[in-house]
DNA sequence: ACCTGAACACCGTTCAAGT
DNA sequence: ACCTGAACACCGTTCAAGT
């Protein structure tokens, strides 16, 4: 799950790439995206605030970190079967990775901010890409489609973190639906014209 | 365009908040939403850092009026003529939108942070639902379609601002406009069919 | 190679004081 | 009422030093 290449032991090597990046986890899900601070991990990991450098460059690499993280929590398998309908499946991904944004208040916006670049973002995008070549959609278009449902999906749930308005959590999954399936009926609409 | 009631004269009012706002969107638009900072404003505008305190409670209500400001932008004239098909209109309106932030980098991260809840925020939401109203969907689903709208707008310029992969700017137009046109024919099918 | 103490250049915000 | 100086409690990051 994360790139641990390049660890030869040195001289007590204490921490581990994992070590900080499950602390910047439980810092986000605690206390929300401004809260995970180099000074917090370090202190969460019981090391001096410039100890987290020996581990990661800078606090956008940590960031990056945190957010494959939470991105290799998504488990392909359940989505390739392509003898289901590819709607369903979209539809199923699409209601994970809103699941999976959820669970960790604060990682939509990391997502938004510094998009698709390592190596669990390409991963769900290419699930995305393989169901919608099983759609019959050309690549080209495959391309457009699969940038339409990140938009829907990184939008939507970056809207629902931040608006308390709507109280129900049932009201925002149906929400969610609602939209997901407009989008898949636009699509849809592209397939058959095609 | 800016909020500006309750300005009553005390000894020496140097400034207002439309000159903190003003300097806050040149600072947006030079060195990017990080670097929209009170201090930095402050410093700007000519005034110890705490000075911006007198006109604004806290940062979030700077930010929240920066976010009004750029609304205030949008000309609705050009969208409420409801000889025009609905679909257009949308476009229109969307293509707008995308136009004034993405003039403004930043600015859509802040919108997604603290999203709809000033005066221009509800104009252009109100926009949306008198020409979905004019469509002819009933109240429920404008609301519905109103806020897919919201998240394919919003979602579609914070990645683009944030991802420089795609480097050809006619490019990113033309998938955001594809997205639209694939959220607009979902629409469509649903008015259809209801 | 790994970790630390100390420092640098910043933040947002508060508070007492001056006018 | 408005503005300031000073301070508080933070940041990310660097650098020289210790092991």
């Amino acid at each position: 799950m994360v790139d641990t290449d390049g660890v030869r032991p040195g001289p007590r090597r204490t921490l581990s790439e994992e070590a900080i990046l499950d602390a910047a986890l439980s810092l986000l899900a605690e206390s929300g995206a401004d809260r995970v601070t180099i000074r917090g991990i370090a202190a969460r990991v019981g090391v001096a605030p410039n100890g987290v450098y020996t581990y990661f460059p800078d606090k956008a690499a940590v960031l990056h970190g945190v957010v494959e993280s939470i991105l290799g929590g998504v488990n392909h398998d359940r989505f390739v079967d392509p003898s289901l309908p590819w709607r369903d499946r979209i539809e199923a991904l699409a209601l994970e990775l809103r699941g999976e944004l959820l669970a960790h208040p604060g990682s939509v916006h990391l997502l938004l901010a510094d998009p698709m670049t390592g190596a669990n973002s390409r991963a769900v995008t290419d699930t995305v890409l393989s169901i919608l070549a099983d759609a019959g959609l050309p690549p080209e278009d495959a391309m457009l489609a699969s940038h339409l449902i990140s938009v829907h999906v990184l939008g939507s749930v970056a809207l629902e973190v931040a608006d308390p308005r709507m109280s129900d959590a049932e009201d925002r999954a149906a929400r969610y639906l609602w939209g997901l399936t407009r989008v898949l009926d636009g699509l849809s609409t592209h397939v058959g014209a095609r």
